[in-house]
DNA sequence: CTAAAACCTGACACTGACGTCAGAGGCAAC
DNA sequence: GTTGCCTCTGACGTCAGTGTCAGGTTTTAG
C-alpha cells in the first residue's frame, strides 16, 4: 500500500505519516523508485499511534513503549515505561473528572435556575468566595 | 499581592501569569509605579485557569465561558459553551481509559508471562496480527 | 505518448503556552 | 546611598505536530 491510500484509510495526513516515520513510529519500505510501500498492518499502528497522542504521549514516549509492541518481548525496564505512562493517563483521568464534574455542577445548578426564570448570581465557583467576587477588573488590593 | 507572591502561593511562572493577563483571564490592577497588584481571590482564579488549561482548553476558549464565573449571570449562550466543554471533556475522558485499558492488559498480561518466566511473544496488539508483525522493518507489502 | 495524479525531498510557516534575556526602574534594609 | 531583590516591557526562542509550497520524479489512465 502507498502512502496515499494508508492516509485516506486511517484519516491521518500525508505528512504526518512521513512524520512518523522520520520519529521511526512508522517504518516503511521503499519501492526501487524510492515511494514508500506499507503492509496491511500499519493501518493499525498508525491507529495505534494516533490513541497514544491523543493520551498525550510525546513521539519520544512513543518510541520508548513501541519496543514492545515491535518485538514482543517486554523487559523490565518497558514494563516500568508502561507502568508511569499507564498512571500518567489515571491521574489525568482523575483531573478530567474532577474538572468535568466542576463544569457540571454549574451547568446543572443554572439550567435549574434558569429554568425558574432566576439569574444565577450566587453559586459559589470558588472555594471562598461569590461570583461577584471575580468580576473584571479586580479591585484594589491588600 | 504581588505577582512574586502570587507566582509562589500558585506554583505558576511570572511569565505565565503575565500571559493570563496578556489573554484577559487574569486582569490585574496597577499600582502608582505600574507593579501588578492581586486580591486574595486571584489564588483561586489562576487555579481554575491550570485547571481548565489542564482539560485541554484553549486560553480563547476559558475566555469564552469565564464571563459566566465574572458576572454569575449564565446566558444560554454561556450554557451552551460549558455543555460542549463539558461534552468534550467527557470524549476525552472515554478515549483515555480506552487507552488506559489497553495499556493495562498489555501490563497484566506481561507482568503475568513474566512472572512465570516466559516471554511475551505472541500477546495480540493490533486486531488481527500478532506482535512480531510490527518488528521493524516492515516487511514486502502486497 | 501524454496528461493527470500521486509521490519524493527539503524547507519554511504556524500555533499556543510558555522560557529566557536585555535593559531599565522600583522598593526595603542597612 | 547603595546593595540586592523584585518588577516592568519588549522581543525573540522553543517544542511538537502539521500545513504548505517549490521543484522534481513516478505511476496510472486514456
Amino acid at each position: 500500500m502507498r502512502i496515499g491510500e494508508l492516509a485516506r484509510r486511517t484519516g491521518v495526513s500525508v505528512r504526518s505519516l512521513r512524520y512518523y516515520e522520520e520519529q521511526h513510529l512508522l517504518p516503511a519500505v521503499r519501492s526501487a523508485s524510492g515511494q514508500r510501500q506499507y503492509p496491511e498492518s500499519a493501518v493499525g499502528r498508525v491507529e495505534l499511534i494516533q490513541q497514544l497522542y491523543a493520551a498525550g504521549l510525546s513521539s519520544k514516549t512513543i518510541l520508548g513503549i513501541m519496543p514492545c509492541m515491535v518485538t514482543g518481548e517486554v523487559t523490565p525496564l518497558l514494563l516500568d515505561r508502561l507502568t508511569d505512562e499507564r498512571d500518567r493517563i489515571d491521574q489525568q483521568i482523575a483531573g478530567l473528572t474532577s474538572t468535568r464534574d466542576r463544569l457540571d455542577t454549574i451547568i446543572s445548578a443554572s439550567s435549574d435556575l434558569m429554568s425558574r426564570g432566576e439569574r444565577c448570581t450566587t453559586h459559589r465557583l470558588l472555594p471562598g468566595e461569590h461570583l461577584h467576587d471575580l468580576c473584571a477588573p479586580v479591585e484594589a488590593a491588600k
